[in-house]
DNA sequence: AGTAGGTCTTGGCGATGTAAAGAACCGCAC
DNA sequence: GTGCGGTTCTTTACATCGCCAAGACCTACT
């Protein structure tokens, strides 16, 4: 999604609010979130520093937006990976939450960045909340499908499991994306293979004492 | 610590810099890092607005000293629940870092925030490297020592629990604090007791096949 | 006492987000 | 087609911000 210029002699753009996000996109990858900034947006695509605001809000709107697209392509991204693995394997559906979700921060990383920075969106949007509630669910529903397979039945530790995996697969993205943060703890010695971290997660899921 | 004014008729303020990093404090807990800003510190401290410039080099220079600060308290957190544990019972050590981890998280939600928002940081400051690495290091030291003490040996799955103690650690810290970001996936299905997480967590360190 | 250096003030610059008012354009009723 | 309402975009203005440079003030040391 590239940033169309408006043409210089016509009064209207024709996909301003397209533009616009593809703007933010450029920026918050070139400079990150901070050295983003309406007007510069605006410039790129052509149009005056006043124009953003009939198609976002504000700075808030136009960053939920984006936010709320990021978060449409994780769902994309965890449905891609659902789609290589049977209905039957519920381990393996399980496990291509994580990936997907792994593989999306990673190709994302300045986006999925920006979706999690609450303070920076407009929280009760419909859409944003949506999104967020159905990546939730494709990792809590492919969990109870698995315990359901494997005839575990609901233990009182399941809802701590739910807690533990969510945790896992999203602090191993957001250290994964954070690369600064990575340089501080390990310098070299935490540079993991997303599959073996997720392997490991997945023993999580099995019943105790095997 | 509380921000301390300047005396009105005085020139000097006498603390200026432990009143700045106080402001921010104040500040980041009001209204978040993005409503900070060196000339409402400035102000909050009785000071005028170009004072700042001679303690902190910049605004990133005093969220680095900021973000440092934190990580010395989150030290100190881990150690607070070391001293209650025995040497000896190197799994309650293990669990102890991630309760110290998560117990600061939730009492400094705004600085912990801060900490990991490596783009507004100076990463290459030596004191803010130096204490990252430290707690890192409380991680994997303490991970070592139950291994050993348990006979395991190092085996190769080892590097990638490491990861995922260390991200799911991390991971629970972050979407406990960002509270709007649970909102999203569970209304209060994901409401988690942080020892039931942890203990979850702690399997991960045991010999595989019991 | 005098001076060097650190602390703080002041004023100014360019940039930002938001608001309000006006210009250009579109589509629809007639 | 013509006129008109609503939309898209421009323009102007304002308060605030980070940073810079010049100067005033104070402290400490010789």
């Amino acid at each position: 999604m590239a940033v169309e210029q408006k043409a210089p002699n016509r009064y209207h753009h024709g996909d301003l609010r397209r533009a616009l996000l593809a703007a933010v996109d450029e920026i918050v990858r070139e400079l990150g979130v901070e050295g983003l900034s309406l007007r510069e947006c605006a410039r790129r695509a052509g149009v005056s520093h006043g124009a953003p605001a009939h198609h976002f809000r504000d700075k808030r709107g136009m960053l939920t937006e984006y936010a709320t697209d990021g978060f449409e392509k994780l769902l994309g991204s965890i449905a891609f990976e659902f789609d290589k693995i049977g209905l039957d394997d519920t381990m393996g559906r399980l496990k291509a939450v994580g990936k997907g979700y792994v593989n999306f921060a990673l190709s994302h990383q300045a986006q999925f960045k920006v979706m999690f920075r609450s303070e920076l969106l407009d929280n009760d949007n419909e859409r944003l909340l949506d999104r967020g509630r159905q990546v939730f669910e494709a990792l809590t529903k492919s969990l109870a499908a698995h315990w359901a397979a494997t005839n575990q039945g609901w233990r009182k530790e399941n809802l701590a499991q739910i807690s533990l995996a969510w945790s896992a697969v999203h602090g191993f993205a957001v250290l994964a994306v954070e690369a600064d943060l990575l340089r501080m703890g390990s310098e070299g010695l935490l540079n993991p293979d997303p599959d073996a971290v997720l392997d490991q997660l997945m023993l999580i899921a099995e019943p105790p004492g095997q």
